[in-house]
DNA sequence: TCGTTGAGTAACAGCGCTGTCAGCCGGACG
DNA sequence: CGTCCGGCTGACAGCGCTGTTACTCAACGA
């Protein structure tokens, strides 16, 4: 029952040609007639063939596999990137290889080689913090190794990369706080390491001074992107006098920390204060009251980061090098007119 | 700079040896003279050799890379799933395929056994609800292909696979439950494609039974394991007259929406409303009020499945065919004594 | 004394593909 | 009519490793 597999040289015999016509079939080369092109899909049909991907990446000296590179707590986020990573995979016909680390280890510079010298990896898609990694960036590119950055900041030597315009996205979600009659506004920011912290911080700065307000004034604390630090920073935050009428967190953990805070200070939310996150992970839709946040458009970063690897990997170079897609502001239940009451 | 990278001939060379023996000290073979391991282990070093996977996998006809089926939409119980199958796969030399999918395709089968005769993997570890479907179990034992299931329910030819005792946790929690003095208490089922929805509506029942609580009795709604499916199956036990002073929701995403339907009807939880889940989600903890519910130990499951793959797949076969592990209440504050009002 | 044994090593033939290059053939062109 | 060219195909040499087989040599017992 168990058969031996049939190989190239099966579908050869069978459709009397040689293996180097099979192949070229099968890799949709130029240069086969019509006719010759159907007998090898007919036998390959035939004989139930699968080529053996071992032999081809042996042969050709390619993987046909990318490494996504992640040190990410937050599940949801590194969901959608594998999902969209995986949906140009699939369609491009290359494997995913996930490999979360730990920024920190000098080791992850060694690991990334390693990936590469052994063939297991073509390239490699570097997601946030390890994207602003400079140790393995300058690694990389001495190695001659094609990776795709998924972040907002600069590096060295200019290579691809893929952002969200996190600094205009949190101008619009400080605009709206503004223009509900928000003028003294809490703002949490995120992890140091991650660079959307910067820029979030940066287009909250803006926002307050192109509405006339000092950003120098506002009420800032330094967050973790996680719940506790949340908690931790909106407990600071509004402790102050005056107390903040709203609160902006660099993402929706430390958002829900902000809205543990208040209902333990038995602050209504958003009549006593307005809250606001940013990601608009799926439990911002659950949270009490649902949150009003920023939705990144990460599958597609993805994607877009994904498509980039290929096509360097395929020595198609297109001339972009940064990629920056758009957020879009989701308003909940969590942010109200300044002084309103339901 | 960027010279060939070392292959197995540069190191045999180098310490003037065969091929052979290279391999057998680097593959950890017996037979060795420690002073010719030494001679080889110095030569790979200075050549900062790395062996070339794909050459490996061809020559000696396996992968030493292990599939991960699933299809999930809980991004916690995905992650903490890779993240113990990666902590044995680092630990054991192999590489892990991530390939999530859709139970009902059928075209599922024809990838997974692709897969493998592609020898693109070595075996497969197929998680909830993708262990359970039929089918695919079929086609993976006719074709001879290793795997292993993380599942609860008994599946054709005894396969190996690796669960958690929901019957008993679920037995406990409800027990808890009823030690505050509930006897109307609500149950909302999982997702029915789930072996797991059903193991923990056992034990819920048996539990009751034990009590002298008709399980017949109970109020019960059929859930999808979401937080709108919750929300709903809550709305519908609520209105229920008596009203149950208690609602276990057979996971945290569901007992989520069990929690917005109560604040929607101004229930106090816990003290109109004790309210529990099951997985301890991270996002239990940061609930308001953070939820009761039970823990899984699933990166053990995942290290567990793993292991006993990679066991098979190198001939060492255990005689264990089901490894059992075990939850463990965790008890917050979404429950409380029944009446009681705080 | 000589065969026997088994540990240690090497030679060599693949694994199943792709890349290179050479060859064939028919049509365009001078 | 010969030459050239481009489309199409095949022969063959690897890719870098492992499995198999065979060999060497010291230790050992009859």
């Amino acid at each position: 029952m168990t058969r031996r597999r049939a190989t190239i040289d099966d579908v050869a015999a069978q459709a009397g040609l040689s293996i180097k016509t099979v192949s070229r079939v099968l890799n949709g080369e130029p240069n086969v007639r019509p006719q010759t092109r159907d007998r090898v899909l007919a036998a390959a049909k035939g004989l139930a063939y699968q080529p053996n991907v071992s032999a081809r990446r042996l042969a050709s000296k390619r993987s046909f596999v990318i490494g996504l590179l992640y040190d990410n707590p937050d599940s949801d986020y590194v969901m959608a990137i594998q999902d969209g990573a995986l949906a140009v995979c699939r369609r491009l016909d290359y494997h995913l290889l996930i490999h979360p680390c730990r920024t920190l280890a000098p080791s992850l510079v060694d690991e990334a080689v390693s990936l590469h010298h052994r063939s297991t990896v073509d390239g490699l898609i570097l997601t946030q913090p390890v994207a602003d990694f400079e140790p393995l960036i300058r690694a990389l590119i001495e190695a001659d190794i094609a990776f795709v950055r998924i972040s907002q900041r600069d590096s060295a030597g200019d290579s691809p990369c893929v952002s969200v315009d996190d600094e205009r996205a949190a101008r619009l979600m400080t605009d709206h706080l503004i223009l509900l009659g928000h003028t003294n506004i809490g703002f949490i920011i995120g992890h140091p390491d991650h660079g959307s912290s910067h820029d979030r911080l940066l287009g909250f700065r803006a926002s307050l001074q192109a509405h006339g307000l000092s950003p120098d004034r506002a009420p800032v604390e330094q967050g973790l992107y996680t719940f506790d630090s949340g908690f931790a920073c909106a407990q600071r935050l509004l402790a102050r006098d005056p107390r903040p009428t709203a609160i902006f967190a660099s993402d929706d953990h430390m958002a829900m920390g902000v809205l543990t805070a208040a209902y333990e200070k038995k602050l209504a939310v958003p009549a006593e204060l307005s809250v606001c996150g940013f990601d608009d992970t799926p439990m911002a839709r659950y949270a009490c009251p649902p949150l009003t946040t920023a939705r990144q458009p990460i599958r597609q970063v993805a994607r877009v980061a994904t498509e980039c690897l290929v096509n360097r990997l395929q020595g198609k170079d297109p001339g972009e090098r940064r990629y920056v897609l758009e957020s879009k502001l989701i308003l909940r239940e969590s942010t109200s007119r300044c002084g309103t009451r339901r």
